[in-house]
DNA sequence: ATCCTAGCTTAGACTTTGTCTAATGAAAGA
DNA sequence: TCTTTCATTAGACAAAGTCTAAGCTAGGAT
């Protein structure tokens, strides 16, 4: 299942142990790292990687287009393997749970001709809000 | 049209010259502004007004519910005195022209049950890109 | 009109997140 | 194995934002 270690393949890029360790902490479902995180996990298995190199290689990963690059809160950017499939994000206010979710029929259908100021609209990303399961309880 | 001071004076809020010149600045539709930009307007007509103070006030108004504070890029915020209205954002690739949207129908309906992971969804926020006219007739 | 006080403003230190540099190290083809 | 090219590293730097402690002021009380 480390299908991203496997995309990265593809393309010529030279796999050294730091790249792999990195990539295959990114590897998984719903998987929303920050920088951050990515090189704590990653210093458990490699403690001399340094931040540094997190850093390159994901910019590296992302400018590849085999992970994406999301901003939600304006403080650290999260890194997401999930680069294949469109989707967007679902995140719960209490405990900042994050889930990737999937809309019924494409959003650029819902932004009508006039209100498009002229533009012509590519892309569209959705970040849905609310509570998880467990901080509904909690609430 | 001074709407979003009207708006603060509803509050007890303690309405100091400082506080007049950013809400003055923030003052009217589509402007998205960050802080810099603030703090630079608000220098032309106040030159002694701190980087803190923005910072302090810009805080102040979105927990006063009065202005949102909205992250596109990971770089720095923006502040939207448009609070009263919902509404979604559209944004040019090329040049960061940015404007107010409004959906057909609610976001909302667009992520089945089963899409919901459990969660109570009350919220969706929609970022929109695309090419202004300009960006397009340069490309 | 003056006083008083809670709360506002300020400069600048500090924090967080991320980028850059220049020296060293190593992957992979010849 | 050798060589070249690209990757890694520590630490300096930068951008965006927060915090602190000292002085100032808006607006109510007298
Ligand atoms: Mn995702
Ligand atoms: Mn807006
Ligand atoms: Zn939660
Ligand atoms: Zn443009």
């Amino acid at each position: 299942m480390s299908d991203l270690i496997t995309r990265l393949r593809r393309h010529q890029w030279r796999m050294t142990p730091q790249r792999r360790v990195i990539a295959e902490t990114l590897d998984g479902a719903h998987v929303h790292y920050t920088a951050d995180e990515i090189l704590e996990r990653a210093c458990e298995r490699m403690p001399e990687i340094s931040r540094a190199t997190v850093y390159n290689t994901l910019n590296e990963m992302v400018a590849l287009g085999e992970i994406l690059e999301l901003n939600f809160d304006g403080r650290s950017k999260r890194y997401d393997p999930n680069a294949e499939h469109d989707h967007h994000h679902l995140i719960c206010d209490g405990c900042g749970a994050m889930k990737d979710v999937h809309t019924v029929g494409d959003p650029l259908d819902w932004l009508p001709g006039d209100e498009r100021h002229g533009f012509a609209v590519t892309e569209a990303s959705i970040t849905f809000r609310g509570l998880c399961p467990e901080c509904q309880q909690a609430a």
